[in-house]
DNA sequence: CAGTGGTCTAGACCACACT
DNA sequence: GTGTGGTCTAGACCACTGC
């Protein structure tokens, strides 16, 4: 990573791969991989602050300006937060507010300043073995372990999300309904304080649907006949591996899914 | 914007507003603020190149890091595009593959390198007058003039979208079906190109609606009891005017509005 | 070849938070 | 005051495009 002068060449370019693609990589996109290793291998626990910028230039040699790109990206994506005066900080879901980091459903009276998380309410929690869908989604294979999450949201007393959850069994040891129902914290914050497992990225597919007799029942929908969104995620952790499968039922009759587009 | 001396003190430095709050403005903030107001002008038109970082460096009297942050900004924003080599150009809807920029449609099979185009069909085309909610979102009054109107889009021959569009009304003078019906681009580049409207930034509101008798008809949907996406967008131009109201229906038997979060 | 954006460095100073 | 991230400059060289 040390370089020899000032402005010298990368030490990579001009090495061309096998393909005939050059495979140059400019040293801030290095650097940021070296980030994303310590990250990863949780050498930086979500909710700390990363070494200064002037540390990590000293530990990699190389300029402040090239380790501040490298965390400049981090940042754009998430994945870590800089305060100006404090440091730069690990991302988390464990503090107040992010229970709608990835819930995008709003009041349709609009967004309160302090808007409430949700009651939430565990209706079960068992393990399984994956269907092909949910191993496909979760790169496991069919047949597989998993833990199988199904719980209830309501805002103001009426539920509102019916979700289902699939969780790769070997990385969410020893959880149950009873750890689950205790637990105050939004779910992605205690993945990452009691499994390790924190997630950075999710893609979701919508579509409307006609709920069936039990998710009436479950949702209190029972003599109405509403059409209801369907929210399938999938939520991956640093290095792309997906590690949650979620199928979520919205009502839509005081709330909306909220987007922005750019 | 000139600075005596490197590195010394931004202009606004120090000052305070009435408020009390200090009215602090990094000079790439500002050196942003007027490429802004340039392409609001219209001085560089979609599709062509602004000036290169050192005439524009030249021009404000800054240096070309300070452009470069700025054009940075304006990148991540999807306001302009680089390319390397090449120049910075102003986006544009009117390009290949910018149908979809806006519209997070996709089809279950998975989205295809080259996805085609969706077949349109005006259904309606008229002058009216703005009820309270389409006033609202356009920040009009109501009563004021605007222009509806309403196309189905389908995919394989398949009626997959039904869109109302309303529009206010001054900024498009001579629109009319014929005109729409003729016009091969999308419908945002049209925009652009003949009523010097550009769309930047959107955002949508999304449910689970049943269609009525008349939206059952003009989708074919007419013997089925099939749940849609409502999609209500306010699509806004460069000074967050907005400038689009937008109610689409989509089915999505076939297709999913896909999403990412992080 | 010249011109463009892209990377990298080194150094200075500013704004902010803590102590 | 000290240390953090944030801004700004000046200059060098690299990678890509098109003449």
């Amino acid at each position: 990573m040390a370089q020899p002068h000032p402005a010298s060449a990368n030490g990579a370019s001009g090495v061309e791969q096998h393909n005939g693609t050059p495979a140059f990589s400019p040293l801030y996109q290095q650097i940021k991989g070296l980030l994303l290793g310590s990250l990863q291998a949780g050498e930086w626990k979500p909710g700390e602050s990363i070494p200064s910028e002037m540390d990590l230039a000293g530990r990699y040699r190389v300029s402040q300006g090239t380790v501040r790109k490298a965390i400049d990206e981090l940042a754009a994506e998430n994945l870590v937060v800089r305060r100006q005066g404090k440091g730069t900080f690990v991302s988390t879901h464990s503090e107040q507010q992010s229970s709608f980091r990835f819930l995008r459903l709003t009041p349709d009276a609009g967004p309160m300043k302090n808007p409430a998380a949700p009651q939430r309410h565990i209706i079960d929690c068992r393990r399984a073995r994956a269907t092909a869908e949910v191993a496909r989604a979760l790169l496991m294979k069919p047949g597989d372990g998993v833990l199988h999450l199904r719980r209830v949201l309501s805002f103001s007393n009426t539920p509102t999300i019916l979700e289902d959850i699939w969780l790769p069994g070997p990385y969410f040891r020893g959880l149950t309904a009873e750890r689950l129902a205790a637990d105050e914290r939004p779910m992605y914050g205690m993945f990452e304080a009691e499994f390790n497992v924190h997630m950075v990225r999710a893609e979701e597919k919508i579509r409307a649907v006609l709920p069936d007799a039990e998710q009436r029942r479950l949702l209190n929908l029972d003599g109405t006949q509403m059409p209801l969104l369907s929210v399938e995620r999938v939520a991956f952790t640093y290095n792309d591996l997906p590690m949650e499968l979620r199928r979520g039922l919205y009502r839509t009759d005081a709330h909306h899914y909220s987007n922005v587009l750019s």
